[in-house]
DNA sequence: GAAGACACTTTAAGAGCGGA
DNA sequence: TCCGCTCTTAAAGTGTCTTC
């Protein structure tokens, strides 16, 4: 459930009239809020006030509204590595297999990957999905997997020749998508654009996923639970060794 | 001129290391 | 062991280029 949605269902659940619902949209439109105070607090307050909206009608919506962002809370992470972490353990989190690599794994470690399993070397990038037409903070312009809302999910300083294997991690506030692939099918993917530092000679890039092309990766979605075995199977079809 | 794609910068925080 | 500094990492943000 997007902010829109929430909106709307507050707005559907008052029995007052139609001005008096006019009013209280456009009071809370001029209003300026700070935390913790916030337009969607006065806008129910408002409307239970008039007597159009019960307290048990706003135990609903919130539960409901809640129930069905269960990952908006990633949103309110801000720095980018802490974010990356979370990605990282979100993903090592699906099989006890998936290692945090280190020298003693593989001698020649030196930090250019993230995830081992078994000699397969796994690269985890993430990107949360938020309206790009908006200067919102992300946990306001966060998106749903079944949006209308254009946006962009920059998968960046992707180094095929580092890994064996990607795992990407894509945040909606309703689902958590992971799509697995192999070096070599990012490398050879025609949204995959090279070159994103100078200098790199090109070996580091990056891809862009919008509303328009998220599609195309239907095929490298993590269906099932077991990640381990589409993992294996994503390094058999790295032909980039 | 607008929109989309691409290239690059910024920002926040973790890791590593040396000195007190 | 703690503190502070530097380096590294990662994704968001933004500027520029390209195409129509």
């Amino acid at each position: 459930m997007e902010l829109i949605e929430l909106k709307n269902k507050i707005c559907e659940s008052f029995t007052g009239t139609t001005d008096e619902l006019n009013h209280v949209l456009t009071l809370v439109s001029q209003d300026r809020s700070v935390f913790p105070f916030n337009e969607y607090e006065h806008l129910i307050l408002s409307l239970i006030a008039l007597g159009g909206l019960t307290y048990n009608q706003y135990l609903e919506i919130r539960t409901e509204y809640i129930s069905e962002n269960p990952y908006l809370w990633i949103f309110e992470i801000s720095a980018p590595t802490t974010f990356g972490k979370f990605a990282q353990t979100y993903a090592q989190g699906k099989s006890p297999a998936l290692k945090i690599p280190s020298k003693k794994i593989d001698a020649n470690f030196s930090n250019e990957y993230d995830l081992w399993l078994d000699g397969i070397k796994i690269e985890v990038k993430a990107s949360r999905a938020v309206n790009a037409e908006s200067t919102d903070p992300l946990y306001v312009k966060a998106l749903s997997r079944n949006t209308k809302q254009p946006f962009l999910m920059n998968f960046q300083q992707l180094k095929p020749q580092c890994c064996n294997v990607f795992i990407w991690v894509a945040v909606f506030r309703d689902e958590i998508v992971v799509w697995v692939m192999s070096a070599s099918e990012v490398l050879g993917n025609p949204l995959f654009s090279k070159g994103q530092h100078r200098g790199n000679s090109g070996n580091e890039g990056q891809l862009h996923i919008t509303h328009d092309n998220i599609h195309t990766l239907n095929q490298y979605e993590l269906k099932d639970a077991n990640i381990e075995q589409t993992i294996r199977e994503a390094a058999k079809r790295n032909v980039h060794k």
